[in-house]
DNA sequence: TACCCCTTGTGATTATTTTCACAATCTCAA
DNA sequence: TTGAGATTGTGAAAATAATCACAAGGGGTA
C-alpha cells in the first residue's frame, strides 16, 4: 500500500502537468516537476511508482500519458456529481467554484432546510428542500455529499445523506461524524490551517 | 521537536474541551477525550506532553487549565487580525465565517483590485483597494494575509503582501508561492480533499 | 497516615514515510 | 550498431510519527 500523503500530492502533479501540456511540452523529468511542485524528485518518482512504471528511463515522463494516468488514479476520468447540503455562505462559494470542473467534478444541486432558500438559483443551480435529497440523488446521479451546515446539525444531516445512499461525505463542519463502515468521510477543517499560522506567529513574535 | 500533525490535532482538542467546559465538567481523562475526538488516548497524552506536564496523574486533565494552555500554544490568547485579499466568492464566505472569533481570530478588512467592490461592506467590513494594503496593515494591526485571489495573480499578490510586511500567508489559490524565508505560508488546497474522495470512489466502485 | 486505585508521562518499540544511491535501461547521435 | 549521457524505478537506510506498556505519582478513603 502507498502512503496516504501520496494521493494528496497528486492534485498538484496534475496541475503542473496540465501547464506543461498547455505549453506543448511532451516530456518532463521528475527533477523538472519537483522544482515546480516544491517536493523532491525522488518523492515524485516513488509516488508514481506505486501505480506502475509510468515513465521512460533516460527521457522522463510523457506528459499526456501521465496526465491520463493521474486522472484515472484520482477518479477524474468519470464525471462525479456533488450535492451541497447547506446553501449558506460556504456552500454557495463552493457551488460557484469554477475550479471543480477541470477535475471532473460538478455540483449538481444544493439542499437546505430553510424554505426561503428553495428554488433560488445561484448560477444555473437549484436549491432543493432537504427532504428531496434521496429522490434527487437518483434523478441527478450524485455520488458525493458536501456538508456545509452548522456543526450542531452536521450529524443529523450526515445520517440523512447516508440514508439517501451517499457513500462519500465531504464535511466542512468542525465535528467528527459517526457513519457506517462503508461510508467515507473526508474532513475539511479550515481552522487547522489558520491556527497553525497563529501558532507559528505566537512562537516567533509572541 | 514535536510532529507537525500534533498542532493540527489541537483545534479539535480545543473544541471538545470547550464542550466539557460548557457542561461544567472540570476534569477529563485522555481516554474520555480520545473517544470524542477519534484518536487514541496515548496520542493525546503524547501530544500534550510536548508542552509540559499538563495533567494530574490519577485524575486526568483540568479542563479550564488545559483550555488556557492550548489557547496559549495556538496563539489564541492574543487576538490576531486577518486581511482578506480577494473579495470574491470564497473571500466573502471567509469574511462572514462566525467560527473565527471563538479562536481569537478577526477579519479586519478585505482588499480587491476590482473598483466595483471597493467600499462595499459585507457585514461590518470594508473592501479597500489593493493599494491600501500596506497602510491599512499598520492602521488596523493585521498580521495574517488571506489569499483568495485567482491562481494566476496569487504570486503577485503574495509579493505585495510580503512588501506590506505580512509574515504569515494563508493561501487558497492552487499555486506554490515563492516567499522570503522569514515568511510562513499555509496552503489550503480544497481540491485535495474532494479528489481523495473521488479516488476512493474510483477504487471501490469504478 | 497507609493503602489502593487510577491515570498521566514517557522511554522503548513498532509502523510509516521520506530520502538516498545506484543498477537498469532508454534515447540519441554518429 | 554502438556508446555516451540521461533519468527512471526501487531496494536499503534514515527520518519521522504513532503506539505500547509500565513506572511514577496523585487522589480518595478509612
Ligand atoms: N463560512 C466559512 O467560510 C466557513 C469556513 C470553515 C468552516 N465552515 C463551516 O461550514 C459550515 C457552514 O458555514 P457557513 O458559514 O456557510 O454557515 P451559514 O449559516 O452561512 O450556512 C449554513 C446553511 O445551512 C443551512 N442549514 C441549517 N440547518 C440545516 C439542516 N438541518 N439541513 C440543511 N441545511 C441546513 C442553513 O439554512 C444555512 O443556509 C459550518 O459548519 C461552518 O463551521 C464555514
Ligand atoms: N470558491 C471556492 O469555493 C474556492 C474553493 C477552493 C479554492 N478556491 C480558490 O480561491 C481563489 C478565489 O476563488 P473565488 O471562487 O473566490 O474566485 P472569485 O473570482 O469569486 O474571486 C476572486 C476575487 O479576486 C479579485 N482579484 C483578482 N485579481 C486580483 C488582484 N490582483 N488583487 C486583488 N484582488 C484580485 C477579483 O476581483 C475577485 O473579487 C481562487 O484561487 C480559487 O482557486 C476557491
Amino acid at each position: 500500500m502507498f502512503p496516504k500523503a501520496t494521493i494528496s500530492r497528486f492534485p498538484m502533479y496534475f496541475r503542473v502537468l496540465t501547464e506543461y501540456n498547455h505549453q506543448n511540452i511532451a516530456l518532463v523529468s521528475s527533477e523538472e516537476m519537483a522544482r515546480k511542485v516544491g517536493v523532491t524528485s525522488s518523492q515524485i518518482r516513488k509516488d508514481l511508482s506505486y501505480f506502475g512504471s509510468l515513465g521512460i528511463r533516460g527521457a522522463g515522463y510523457d506528459v499526456a500519458y501521465l496526465l491520463a494516468k493521474i486522472k484515472e488514479i484520482l477518479g477524474m476520468d468519470k464525471k462525479r456529481r456533488l450535492a451541497i447540503i447547506g446553501a449558506g455562505k460556504l456552500g454557495l462559494a463552493l457551488a460557484g467554484y469554477t475550479g471543480l470542473k477541470q477535475h471532473g467534478l460538478e455540483v449538481a444541486a444544493l439542499f437546505d432546510i430553510d424554505q426561503s432558500k428553495w428554488g433560488t438559483t445561484s448560477g444555473q443551480l437549484t436549491v432543493f428542500p432537504l427532504t428531496a435529497l434521496a429522490s434527487q440523488k437518483e434523478e441527478l446521479g450524485m455520488e458525493i455529499a458536501v456538508l456545509t451546515v452548522p456543526g450542531a446539525v452536521a450529524q443529523t444531516v450526515a445520517n440523512m445523506a447516508v440514508q439517501a445512499g451517499f457513500k462519500a461525505l465531504w464535511n466542512f463542519a468542525p465535528v467528527r461524524l459517526v457513519v457506517p463502515k462503508n461510508v467515507i468521510v473526508q474532513y475539511e477543517d479550515l481552522v487547522v490551517g489558520i491556527l497553525t499560522l497563529s501558532h507559528h506567529l505566537a512562537r516567533k513574535f509572541g
